[in-house]
DNA sequence: GTCTATATTATGATAGAC
DNA sequence: GTCTATCATAATATAGAC
């Protein structure tokens, strides 16, 4: 009976690295790169300090590793939502990826927490992250306006603040469920429909 | 010449309490209150991080200090705004609203990025944040889009959601300007009025 | 009011046993 | 792969000189 060891299932052993993301996620969503400790991210992992760095190697290598899983994740929500609903034209497509990132935001509120605590300031972790996972997803995002645009469905103006508005009203009501409960005393987390109505009214002639 | 100290000007030895504030506000926006450190604030502040602790007793203390500061700032905006447009109509109300809201975010940046760091979890620091500040905003704003829904102009829908998205949008273009910087190569600020337009056309039928 | 010096704890990272 | 122990540094905070 070790009493300094955090309590665990006994086969939850074998996945550690994933147990170690998982926590890291969660630390670097809500307190950023420099609040979140190595030390705590194990303590809620369930193992020592060390093993997170024999695992990945340094913090900063694990902010990435949550990165690329999480984007990893994002990436294949939008390909389901793709493959379940088979949009033909521009404004359905434009559409279904609105409600893979609402369903995204809802289901793990971290992802818009992390994306725009990195956004603040010039850091060598923007650039990294901008290069390697932000630049695609606005990309296709932005091109999918502006051809709305030229069809002539979706509203005049810069597809760069249509793309973060969108961002914003999507990610908004899940990433800041805790200040919306302690404001209106409900816990009752946002409908996606009401996010999506929300959308289309800002998106939409 | 003392080589230790960082340089300033003569006469600004006197506000050192405002230049304190100053740094902290930005570095709690970027950092989260964790990843900012007494040590940085004082060191951008130009003082010895003794003095800070001097002039507030404790980082806790400073950063509400800081709110406090910041949020006088922010309901002086809003009175600015409404004396000098003189709204009578529900609608004009909200609209002027929104204006200050969107200058605010553009001027001070670091406005929206402190607020956004808090409603992440339920720390003791948020609750104290929506009992002193949050509240009042959050109530004015959202009687007035209720008084716009039964008058009929504005969008139908919950409140809470249509304010948080008002916040999503106006905040997201300014606070998120070096990650966009780094998307798109742009350095310009976005047009305020681009920004109302958004927002309008999510509030109004 | 502002500084230097320092106490104490927490942090990222390493060494080495199992 | 996982742990305990430890190092060097950085953190918040205090003491005391000027």
């Amino acid at each position: 009976m070790q009493k300094t060891r955090a309590v665990r299932t006994p086969d939850a052993n074998s996945d550690a690295r994933a147990r170690i993301i998982d926590a890291a996620r969660e630390l670097f969503a809500t307190l950023g790169f420099e609040g979140a400790s190595t030390r705590r991210i194990a303590e809620n992992a369930g193992v020592a300090q060390s093993l997170l760095l024999y695992h990945f190697g340094s913090k900063e290598i694990l902010w990435k590793a949550v990165m690329d899983d999480i984007f990893e994740w994002a990436n294949g929500m939008i390909h389901e939502f793709e493959a379940s609903e088979q949009p033909d034209t521009v404004e359905e497509r434009i559409m279904v990826g609105v409600r893979a990132f609402i369903q995204m935001c809802q289901e793990r509120p971290d992802f818009h927490r992390l994306m725009t605590l990195e956004g603040r300031s010039e850091s060598e972790r923007l650039i990294w992250l901008a290069e390697t996972h932000l630049k695609p997803m606005f990309k296709q995002n932005t091109d999918l306006l502006r051809k709305g645009q030229i069809a002539g469905s979706i509203r005049p103006g810069d597809p760069t603040l249509l793309h973060y508005s969108m961002i914003g009203i999507a990610g908004t009501a899940y990433a800041f469920a805790p200040e919306i409960k302690l404001l209106t005393g409900k816990s009752r987390p946002p409908d996606p429909k009401a996010i999506e109505e929300q959308i289309r009214a800002l998106l939409f002639k």
